[in-house]
DNA sequence: TCTTCAAGGGTTAACGATTAATCAAATGCA
DNA sequence: TGCATTTGATTAATCGTTAACCCTTGAAGA
């Protein structure tokens, strides 16, 4: 028979007639308690099923274990491998995630920030949208000395942990891959975002400065984030006098996009035009013409975030804001073999 | 000047010489106050930036407006999806998600809602592993009054609320499709699960007898769910004396790379071999050969399911059990245009 | 014999809110 | 004027645990 309302410390130490705080002992091991009530606790809480209540546990020792995750949105396959690998990285030190996705709206995140803070997580993961106004916001979490890391998306003017993918070296060894395949006239579907977008141009410049090659601005076309857009981007690039021999895509959606426009064209790939992407979805595999990619870490990202938060929520004393960047990895598939 | 221990309304009321019941009342905007009290009040807790302590209004009203969601895994777009649709469902109503994933393991995910149960959520979603003693643990949710919604995978023998694919319906919807695309000699690249591979499997058997044609089972093969082990149940269908003309696959990724195997036989897609997969994920229209696809509404397993368990948590009162299966919907494009 | 100390517990008071019961002052009505 | 009623706020109890201290008892050492 099980009860109804949950078992407490209370009606373990009724019915063995001790008091609670020697149940709360021999649960926590802490306090010297004889090995016979020490058995005899356990064992009845045992048979009644006893789970601790973590709500009043967190009261009075002002740590919920929890910890709050805060993104743009979730369905992205980018930011689901992210949560997943925050979530097994805390798991083990008896962490659990609130999960809050924002999608896109800064005042949502703005507001979902408070409320994590209301639950009293003990530490935050955000990947923040940039906002201006969103620098106080950081600053009303560390008044509340929550620690706190960014992923992916940095925030300028704020100290803070970052971690997130090396946006400029991605565009550099994207770049660099294809100059080594032979292409001498490579084109960029650039990024919608300022900041990551930005950087990974100003690898892709690199580069080619590093290569001796020019850099001209009517290689380099917006292609939104979506797959439709990435397609127009590169027609519009079909149409150029000398017909681009590569291009390095923003991401991998818009890669994929483009080469059906290639293909579309009447063009061979990667013989006429390589093609190189960035994130490394896991279908890339399964493509006509699987898709070289530049690998950004994800994993790496959640994980090294996670650790870094627990660090931090563990130790009373400030630490200093640390950032990561991870390193990012080719992987070679037909789309650029040749 | 920011306080460096969070504002309690303690501190409100001290200043402004009320009591603690005072400012709670007004901040819950409950009970009798006048109107220059509660204005005192509510400008003043402005000022301090209060945020309420939920762990401490939890303790005493039971309520921790948290629920938990408990996924195989959630780098799967399908689970990322639900947990996206959940997640968004929940929150204009207060409440917030707890996630965590079992990784495919039982025994985890039996520790997990135990864990989940003793941080006092308000309700539990599931999609769970199936195992036997399963039965039991779910029992213990019950018992403890714990309203909790499955999802995407039914447990027999357990009268509990349930949302998830209309899976049958799925199978038979795919390969009526094929049938009425012209073709005759239809395969099935099933999937290895017990449960909802075995009613895709059925639907599948039960359009070929609504339309009188013959079920042969070495036109059935396993596909794992893998791209690698679609790919390998491919090249196996395609060494059977009467080719197939169409087939129905378990599941996008596998059709993806079933078509890739079908395309380096040297055949004709869809002409040769019409492909039709199940899930509709949001880049099959990137692909080469769009794939067509039975769209399971994934999102509206995560939005009905979230208002299910609402529902139950508000009620105090144990509704009877509600099954949910969702119908499914085809989205046709060129993988079967012929 | 007296002190000292450790072992094995128990007492009391938080933690930050809510709920129920209570109370004083102001108001209504005859 | 006098009594009942409403209004506005207070006090006490509680939620389930933990932190900090205090109290026995028995044994060892002086």
């Amino acid at each position: 028979m099980l009860p109804l309302m949950p078992v407490t410390m209370m009606d373990i130490a009724k019915d063995l007639k001790v008091s609670v705080v020697t149940v709360s002992k021999v649960l926590r091991n802490q306090g010297r308690i004889s090995d016979a009530t020490r058995k005899r606790v356990l064992s009845h809480a045992k048979k009644l099923n006893y789970q601790m209540n973590w709500v009043a546990r967190s009261l009075v020792t002002r740590r919920t274990y929890t910890i709050g995750l805060l993104l743009p949105e979730f369905a992205h396959p980018f930011f689901a491998e992210i949560a997943r690998a925050v979530a097994n990285s805390v798991r083990p030190h008896g962490y659990h995630v609130v999960i809050a996705s924002f999608e896109e709206d800064p005042d949502l995140e703005a507001s979902e920030v408070d409320s994590l803070l209301a639950r009293q997580v003990d530490g935050l993961i955000i990947a923040s949208a940039q906002a201006s106004r969103h620098v106080e916001m950081f600053k009303r979490v560390a008044a509340r000395k929550i620690p706190y890391v960014l992923i992916d998306r940095p925030i300028s003017g704020l100290r803070a942990c970052f971690v997130g993918a090396d946006n400029r070296a991605i565009g550099r060894m994207a770049t660099a891959h294809l100059i080594a395949r032979g292409c001498r006239c490579i084109a960029h579907l650039r990024g919608p975002q300022v900041g990551i977008a930005a950087e990974r141009l100003e690898g892709y410049r690199g580069a080619l400065r590093n290569a001796g090659l020019r850099y001209d601005s009517r290689y380099v076309v917006d292609a939104g984030h979506t797959d439709a857009t990435g397609y127009e981007g590169m027609r519009k690039l079909l149409h150029l006098k000398p017909l681009p021999d590569g291009v390095f895509c923003y991401n991998d959606p818009v890669a994929i996009s483009a080469m059906r426009a290639i293909r579309e064209a009447g063009l061979q790939l990667p013989r006429d035009i390589a093609v190189v992407g960035a994130g490394n979805v896991h279908y890339n595999d399964a493509l006509s013409v699987p898709l070289t990619s530049v690998d950004q870490g994800t994993c790496k990202i959640g994980t090294l975030a996670a650790e870094l938060l627990l660090a931090r929520v563990s130790s009373d004393r400030g630490l200093r804001p640390k950032r990561i960047l991870i390193p990012p990895k080719l992987v070679e598939r037909e789309s650029t073999r040749r």
